[in-house]
DNA sequence: TTTTAGCACTCTCGGGCTGAGAGTGCTAAT
DNA sequence: ATTAGCACTCTCAGCCCGAGAGTGCTAAAA
């Protein structure tokens, strides 16, 4: 497979750059004049020819230059791609945007959010971390109006579910606060299946809200990924190649429908350790709609705790070096922010 | 100003109409066939030049027919535009979606987005309500490792706040409780005037959590809308008038800057009382983004209590009426919502 | 055997031209 | 006041064409 020789490897080195960097179809002259090779263009042609027989390299009409195909960008990606690590300018640009931001996960991860989608110039997609075992934690009731109650329920690792509960009867906030007590000492870190093999309660209003509570904990299970941040939608339309509209809304659909994004995310950064990177090119015949697109994929959080995705869609031609530091430093720092503030 | 004979009325809503159905540039004899009128089409041309003089309507070049301006889209919706009823098939589909879904804001949010959204085929604004006077309700302090401690707080209304502190010394949890008992004692329903006129506890500790509380409340206070929602970004991608690719980049990024939408938002919506429905055309001259868009806003909610901003965002050349009337209704299924589970 | 110079060939792209068609404004008659 | 009729204007799609870009091939050079 890895049968090319160092020469052909440099051009489609050479190549991949220059069309990120153009956006054109790379000719063999303009190869060698923008990174003043020492061969002719011919040897470049030659070379060029049999990348293109190989389906690293493809024409879009007879005089034009190359543009790297899928199998191209996967090659290069895989095997050719130099990481060098992300500029000190940079990283302090990026941890100065989280030290000045105000503390708490819910100012980080759109800040995530949008720091991904200036540094790459793409969509950036965010899901709020998510704990694969759900545990209980605490538990309140708050008296609202007549025989409502407020039932907010905080889980390890710091998600807080809410739910309105219509008790059977009117309780003071004194009673509910002995009742949530009662469960808080009850479920210390439980998981769902002992609370759903714990025994009844011999006041009904309990079991209905150890029902309740069991119930937004089946529901916290079930989430694939938690709360999802987008930005940089923008940036996608400002690329060239979607001067004509049309491939815009395939790729848009995609991060609009939650099934199809958790998909993607549950089938490939979650089966990943946490620092790994996953790059998709062209969708990987998955994924029609992100036929020109490339997705980059990473995990963030502390494992078997807290962890989430956070993630780059842009054009299959991105600078893949810059963007793959990027969503590694990125995810360092917010893992280490949400370590720092684990609830458990 | 309004000196229109009724026959001119009558074209302008016609040339509207037809405008919006077929997105072309309405010529006199389109309109007599397409609407069985009972005049030539050169009374037509008459009329619609007057038209074209009194600046409802102008021609894209000599030989085109004739397309609604600004001016005249406004004539339209406030003097021509018939409020119909929302069919009873349509409310009931809408209904049921929010009849069949889970209960909690957390899911009403999204789905009313995603209903207007596509009753609309265009962008759904949707922002969580949020009460302007912010007033503590309840305070719970839940320890986790260590010396910190997540400290969640809830607010009249049922909006949630929630911070991990970092206590000075370690505390249990029963002490936690005791010292959250104590707050939520002296706090009752405090406007967070009254919590930063309070005197200072003896305990360093509680006045750490309450110095917490008043930053909490305040950041609260300076909200002007809550969580966003938006849906049906695509919809607007596959608008004919939208095939160049560029008019799309402005609206889209007013979506994406919070700040602007919070901007349209209280400019508009908050200064309307509940019920009323704000219709911008064109941006008004305010916002040069929506040159060719329109937005039409709505408020839902309690008044003076909880209430949030219902939107659509949409090319100039929209099915007014329908929009207005979906708009209206989901907002009133929203209300209805937000009312039956007020926390107070 | 590999590289290179040279050249013929192919294909795209933008400009200019053109004829058909759409729709108007005006005029004169009803 | 309305309308039929007509000349006029402007767009649009199609076509041709020449310039330019870039290749593939061949034959010579290293």
């Amino acid at each position: 497979m890895n049968e090319l020789t160092d020469r052909q490897k440099i051009i489609l080195s050479l190549v991949v750059h220059e069309h990120t960097r153009t956006a054109q179809p790379v000719a063999s002259k303009t190869l060698i004049s923008a990174y003043n090779l020492k061969i002719s263009s011919a040897t470049v042609r030659n070379e060029m020819n049999t990348l293109t027989e190989l389906g690293f390299l493809r024409q879009p009409h007879t005089s034009a230059g190359r543009v790297p195909t899928e199998d191209g960008y996967r090659f290069f990606v895989s095997n050719l791609v130099q990481h060098t690590a992300l500029p000190t300018a940079t990283r302090n640009t990026i941890a100065h945007q989280f030290y000045q931001s105000r503390k708490g996960l819910e100012y980080w991860l759109p800040l995530a959010a949008s720091v991904l989608a200036n540094q790459s110039q793409a969509v950036s997609i965010v899901t709020a971390p998510h704990s694969e075992k759900v545990t209980f934690k605490h538990l309140e009731l708050i008296a609202t109006r007549a025989s409502q109650v407020l039932m907010v329920l905080v889980l390890v690792g710091g998600e807080i579910q809410q739910q309105i509960l219509s008790l059977d009867s009117i309780r003071s906030q004194e009673q509910l606060s002995q009742i949530a007590a009662q469960i808080n000492h009850l479920f210390e870190n439980a998981s769902l299946e002992q609370i759903k093999r714990m025994p009844l309660a011999s006041d009904p209003l309990v079991n209905q809200v150890i029902a309740a509570v069991a119930d937004q904990m089946n529901i916290a299970s079930k989430l694939v990924t938690g709360e999802l941040y987008l930005d940089g939608l923008t940036n996608v339309l400002a690329e060239p190649e979607f001067a004509d509209y049309s491939p815009i809304k395939s790729p848009l659909r995609l991060l609009e429908e939650r099934p199809m994004l958790d998909d993607l995310i549950a089938r490939t950064v979650l089966t990943e350790e946490i620092g790994g990177v996953q790059v998709l090119i062209g969708g990987e015949n998955t994924w029609q709609e992100l036929q020109n697109c490339s997705v980059i994929l990473t995990r963030y959080g502390v494992p078997d705790q807290l962890s989430g995705a956070l993630g780059i869609l842009g054009p299959m031609r991105m600078p893949y070096s810059q963007t793959i530091s990027t969503l590694r430093y990125v995810a360092e720092l917010m893992s280490g922010l949400v370590s720092d503030n684990l609830v458990n």
